[in-house]
RNA sequence: GGGAGUUUAGCUCAGCUGGUUCAGAGCAUCUGCCUUACAAGCAGAGGGUCGGCGGUUCGAACCCGUCAACUCCCACCA
């Protein structure tokens, strides 16, 4: 069979997708084995996946077949939120291109529209994950709004409000104008940002109304508020204004009065000590008001403009109403000073416009019964998050922080909130009209129909269906107790970004833990184990990634380009667990190349086919057995970093032991000469480790490993790597490695002084070596090196060759002669060099001897460390001498 | 304002319990090679006062203190 002189990643990839889907390899039941299961971050159907969750999903995929490899049934469920806030914008916005505005069309039909989109658009997120080669069981694909999910979230409302974890109430919440919907405060982003401070007059009057011939000035950033203004408030300890006592003043533009209120909280040394209350606009007004018993004026209508209240510039938009207030009282002469300002500005992280304080009855959920727990779970180790250091101290800060979760939202897009209203407005919370109906006839007969009632109209905050994520997808809530809730929860490793810590971790955590009774051990009913926070990916500037920097590339061009296996290695080799990836396509371009390396190891193995020597040879062959502890030297290593997740440290790991010690050092040791056979055995036993290799990198670049695994021999029906178990490891010996490592520098020490003796690679040396130690050792070795080296003869000798070329590399000397006449190089300078290192190293070593609180102190092993430092100093610093002198 | 993290080669990062010739790797750079698997390659090389200062210790990239820079999270002074 001819093989391509690259690797060609297109073919290989698609063919292996449909061969691992058609023979069901990913699809999960449970069974004897141990579970492995990871439930996905479900992506948000608004768009295309990016390269944070292609990081999220490349290390989901290599921790999943790493375990599936490993003697676990592995069970990685795929899914998509719809997010609800997020999608219902973009549906919107798409309607309003197509000219159709959504107050137009009745709930039905614009849930019809969100659906085309989300049909769209999460086909496109599958096809993704397909192409990255995640090893997603595709029988499982779960959707945050699918009929049981939609029932179980309703179901756990019900639940949480009958034993009074959520309750209705008016309060001060976040506003989006432009989403037209409460939103939680996680779901605001501050920025730090210059505004401005006006300083505005405010007439004062007496109880009677008549003029105090004064007035107080107050500092707003927002002038546009002062509509709704319904006192002025002074620190009580402020002399400046204890004489204000029973006072009023007057609200410019809308001349209402409104008293003059004292309390601790005004801070009398900012702006002019006065502050202007204005409850209905501002969280620390509003709790002003609460306490002073203020009216709320609202000046502002729920899409941002300014309200009938307002009486002034009604209907303009809040920030137009902005600069006219400020014009307007310009004109009036009312404002005495403007000064800039450092403030802080909140934001919807979903439409990005600024959200509005405002007060709205709302439903919430009370958290300080359901954040004990979670913070319990994580404090006392049930729940590991990695990397813990950073992470934990966030997480516990939240938890003990964390204020009462609003969870409506006036949307469509969404689990409908099962509250339902009976014509005097009372309500019951009941899953569906039929419940509540009868629970309204809990007391009496009630005076209406079930037809009456009327089903509240806002939608859950799409968290709190996320929230239930791996418990649903196993269909825990709507099938409590079935054999895969049962088998699969809790689940093994979450693998997210630490930017919804809050949004997600914390709440599932919650969830899980309210869920699941106490009676349970806390083992079951934590929602993972392991948390694995991956870290933000950037661009190669240390930019965030965004469309509108336009630094975000698209997946599937990557993978065109250089192939899914390539973007996995690209994403993953540089990113070290919970730092931040900057991404760059050099990376990729690494990846690729390394496809190709062992591509091409592939076509050297193969070639070897067609000339193997099945003569059977005695003894064992040095570079085979050095390879095989080796090996097993690294399989140790990347058992330890998996069970760390330093997934990129195992890689870097796989890199080196496949490109320097199996290609470069290996297959050159093995290689056969020019047209010579090769060893049948050698050859055998060199496929034994090319598959051990492909096996271990499998779980990072799948769809190569495979490709070549099944290239190396025939294979039978259902021998495939994705489902291969790994052999049980071997210990590996230190001796051999030792002597691999002395081979290796050896031939690195040799090719050094060819080349700076200029010697042609092509022109053959004769090789004299000088060890006290090693000489049985390089006898063994010596086929190897000969060829390594190009040396067509190796003689071994105890004292200096005249007319050689000198190498010193650790203990040992090599003479190089050579046919043509050495050119003169500055070889004498390097011995010199060397010479002079070694003697300060020396002089340092005894130092450290000499001094007895080094000799008293020390951990003995340590001191006869320094001593046989110091006696192999002295073994080379002679060697050196001789080799100069001589 | 509170908290966390980071700072090691041009870039991205390892460096675990303070002690191997400990100052490392990859990428990039430079030199020499179209050697028969691979020029997307091979063989080599150069490159760092471990952010600054002080301390503890026989010994510090590592522990302590302090200063500086950067990043992130949290927070109701208009």
């Amino acid at each position: 069979m001819e093989l391509s002189k690259n690797y060609i990643p297109a073919a290989t990839e698609e063919k292996w997708s449909d061969i691992w889907l058609r023979k069901r390899y990913f699809s999960s039941v449970p069974d004897g084995r141990p579970a492995y299961s990871v439930v996905i971050p479900p992506p948000n159907v608004t768009g295309v996946l990016h390269m944070g969750h292609t990081l999220n999903e490349t290390v989901q995929d290599i921790l999943v077949r790493y375990h599936r490899m490993s003697g676990y049934n592995a069970c990685w469920v795929p899914g998509s939120d719809h997010a609800s806030i997020a999608t219902e914008a973009k549906v919107v916005g798409m309607l309003k291109e197509r000219g159709i505005d959504k107050n137009q069309l009745s709930r039905p039909e614009f849930m019809k529209y969100a659906y085309e989109w989300k049909d769209k658009y999460g086909g496109i997120i599958y096809e993704q994950i397909r192409r990255l080669g995640c090893s997603v069981d595709w029988d499982r694909v779960s959707f945050t709004m699918d009929k049981d999910y939609y029932d179980s979230v309703i179901k756990v409302f019900v639940d949480l409000y009958q034993k009074g974890l959520i309750y209705r109430g008016a309060r001060m919440i976040n506003w989006d104008p432009q989403a037209k919907t409460a939103l939680s405060d996680e779901e605001v982003e501050y920025k730090d940002e210059q505004g401005r401070l006006y300083y505005v007059n405010y007439a004062l009057v007496d109880h009677n109304g008549r003029s105090l011939d004064r007035s107080i000035t107050i500092a707003t950033q927002r002038p546009e508020t002062i509509m709704g203004d319904t006192a002025i408030c002074v620190n009580p300890t402020d002399e400046r204004y204890t004489d204000l006592k029973g006072a009023f003043a007057i609200v410019p533009l809308v001349n209402r009065r409104i008293p003059v209120i004292f309390d601790e909280y005004v801070d009398p040394a900012f702006g002019t000590g006065a502050l202007k209350v204005t409850p209905a606009h501002d969280i620390n007004d509003y709790n002003l008001g609460l306490k002073h018993g203020l009216p709320i004026v609202d000046t502002l209508n729920e899409d941002g403009t300014l309200s009938a209240a307002a009486e002034v510039f009604v209907g303009m938009e809040r920030f137009a109403a902005r600069k006219a207030v400020i014009a307007r009282l310009h004109a009036e002469g009312l404002i005495i000073k403007e000064e800039s300002h450092m403030t802080r500005l909140g934001y919807s992280q979903r439409t990005h416009c600024v959200v509005e304080p405002r007060i709205s009855t709302q439903w919430f959920v009370r958290m300080k019964e359901l954040a004990a727990p979670a913070l319990k779970a994580v404090t006392e180790g049930y729940i590991r998050i990695h990397p813990g250091d950073k992470f934990l101290a966030t997480y516990k800060y939240w938890l003990e922080n964390v204020k009462d979760w609003c969870i409506s939202r006036q949307l469509w897009w969404g689990q409908q909130i099962p509250a339902w209203y009976a014509p005097d407005g009372s309500l019951q919370v009941a899953a569906t009209r039929e419940e509540a109906y009868t629970l309204f006839g809990a007391s009496g007969q009630p005076a209406f129909s079930a037809g009456d009632l009327r089903q509240d109209e806002d939608v859950l905050d799409t968290w709190f269906s996320s929230w239930l994520w791996p418990i649903e997808v196993f269909k825990g809530v709507s099938n409590p107790g079935n054999p895969d809730i049962r088998y699969y929860y809790p689940t093994s490793v979450l693998v997210t970004g630490q930017d919804i810590i809050f949004f997600w971790v914390a709440r599932m955590i919650m969830a899980g833990l309210y869920y699941f009774p106490e009676s349970l051990p806390m083992q079951q009913r934590i929602p993972f184990r392991d948390v694995y926070f991956t870290g933000m990916v950037r661009d190669n500037l240390g930019r965030k990634m965004s469309k509108s920097l336009g630094n975000s590339p698209d997946l599937l061009m990557l993978i065109d380009k250089y192939g899914a296996d390539a973007v996995r290695f690209g994403i993953m080799i540089a990113s070290p667990a919970g730092n931040d990836l900057l991404f760059d396509e050099a990376a990729l371009e690494q990846g690729r190349n390394f496809n190709n390396k062992l591509w091409n190891a592939l076509k050297l193995v193969k070639g070897w086919e067609g000339r193997l020597d099945p003569a059977v040879r005695p003894g064992s062959n040095f570079a085979v057995e050095w390879f095989a502890n080796r090996l097993a030297e690294a399989r140790e290593t990347i058992g330890q970093a998996f069970r760390e997740f330093r997934l990129s440290e195992a890689l870097k790991t796989l890199y080196s032991l496949i490109w320097d010690d199996f290609c470069s050092w290996y297959l050159e040791w093995v290689k056969p000469g020019f047209e010579q056979p090769m060893d049948a055995n050698i050859h055998r036993q060199t496929v034994g480790f090319f598959e051990q290799l492909v096996q271990l990198l499998h779980p990072y670049m799948p769809f190569i490993t495979e490709e070549i695994y099944h290239l190396l021999a025939p294979r039978a029906e259902g021998d495939d790597l994705c489902v291969r178990q790994f052999a049980p490891a071997a210990p590996a010996d230190a001796r051999i490695l030792g002597e691999g490592a002395l081979l290796k520098e050896a031939i690195t020490a040799l090719r050094d002084a060819r080349n700076k003796a200029q010697i042609k690679p092509k022109e053959s040396v004769r090789l004299h070596i000088h060890s006290e130690s090693s000489e049985a050792t390089f006898r063994s070795l010596s086929p190897i090196l000969s060829r390594q080296v190009n040396a067509e003869s190796i003689d071994f000798t105890r004292e200096a060759v005249a007319g050689s070329l000198t190498v010193v590399s650790g203990k040992d000397k090599y003479y190089i002669v050579t046919a043509q006449p050495l050119a003169a190089g500055n070889q004498k300078e390097d011995l010199l060099k060397e010479l002079n290192y070694l003697k300060g190293f020396l002089a340092s070593v005894n130092k450290k001897l000499e001094n007895e609180r080094f000799v008293q102190n020390a951990k003995p092993e340590v001191v006869d460390l320094e001593r046989r430092k110091k006696e192999d100093a002295e073994i080379k610093i002679k060697a050196l001498e001789e080799s100069l002198n001589g």
